[in-house]
DNA sequence: ACTACTTTGACGCGGCGTAACCGTAT
DNA sequence: GATACGGTTACGCCGCGTCAAAGTAG
């Protein structure tokens, strides 16, 4: 029986810390460490204690990460984005749609302002990048050739010396 | 008379801590800390102990940012990249280019293989940075969307009142 | 003699790494 | 009950920011 019952609660994967650091490529210190800085809400735990993360914590540590690893973003910042993104699906489950319209345009517009800014960060990083790219090959060539060249001084010295 | 005497040795321009900072977008305390960790080579020095910078110290200061902030490189890994940089200038400076082939040899490598290391990253970053913007801009339309509907939804929501 | 700039300390902070010591899972 | 894994606490390191107190440049 691996069919759910129907109306049943489909049970959620859960995960402990260290398959989570492992899929995740940070370590358990790092997950600690966001938790404590409120930019992963704590999760649920067993009864001794230990950790049980779900999928979407998961995803939220990867989100974390590209941003400061891809973008370079502080984690300040990074939680001012996560905060955003949180209101914004809370709202979105809400089903009091009314009451609160302009508050809810007020989400959407901030979460607009940080997806703008984070995509001007990348075109930023990606012209400088490309540019540098080319510099790189450029000398990479160079240095290249040079090696040919001295190589080639070396076998000719090689044969004088037979010689 | 700007032009120089012939033979003369055309003095260098040197700048002081302060322009250094402004031209290459650091602050004060991170030359001193780049050269205090052996990243710049101490510079000149006026006859009261003013920092006296070349052109070529503030090359290599932006030098150092990119690698940071591009490629996300640490000081100690930037240290060794400058570090063999600085050997091949000397070698190529060198005027006896006998004796030391093979040594030569050695240095060229090293240097080709810090070039590939970086432009390894700079691809790996392009490849995710691209991605990140499809997703990012996909996000970004479904939320201007969704704020159009919301404000239409205000609107509706002022006819029905005026009504 | 003024003002702007620079010097060397020294302490602080963000973002974790790394034990140490003890409790939990299986 | 042995072995692997996780819990908290605490100190350390990197890459600077930020005074403070004193000296130098022009």
């Amino acid at each position: 029986m691996t069919a759910e019952p129907a109306g049943a609660t489909p049970k959620p994967q859960r995960y402990q810390i260290g398959e989570v650091a492992e899929r995740t490529g940070v370590t358990q210190r790092t997950l600690r460490f966001y938790e404590e800085k409120g930019l992963l809400d704590p999760p649920e735990r067993m009864e001794g204690g230990f950790r049980l993360y779900s999928e979407d914590d998961i995803n939220r540590v990867t989100y974390i990460r590209r941003l400061q690893e891809l973008l370079g973003f502080t984690l300040s910042e990074i939680k001012e984005m996560v905060d955003a993104e949180e209101e914004m699906q809370q709202i979105a489950a809400t089903r009091r749609p009314d009451l609160a319209l302009s508050e809810r345009v007020e989400r959407v517009s901030t979460l607009v302002a940080a997806l703008s800014r984070q995509l001007e960060v990348i075109e930023h990083k990606v012209t400088h990048l490309s540019a540098m790219k080319e510099e790189l090959s450029a000398k990479m060539t160079r240095m290249q050739a040079r090696r040919e060249e001295l190589l080639r001084q070396i076998a000719d010295e090689r044969r004088k010396t037979k010689a």
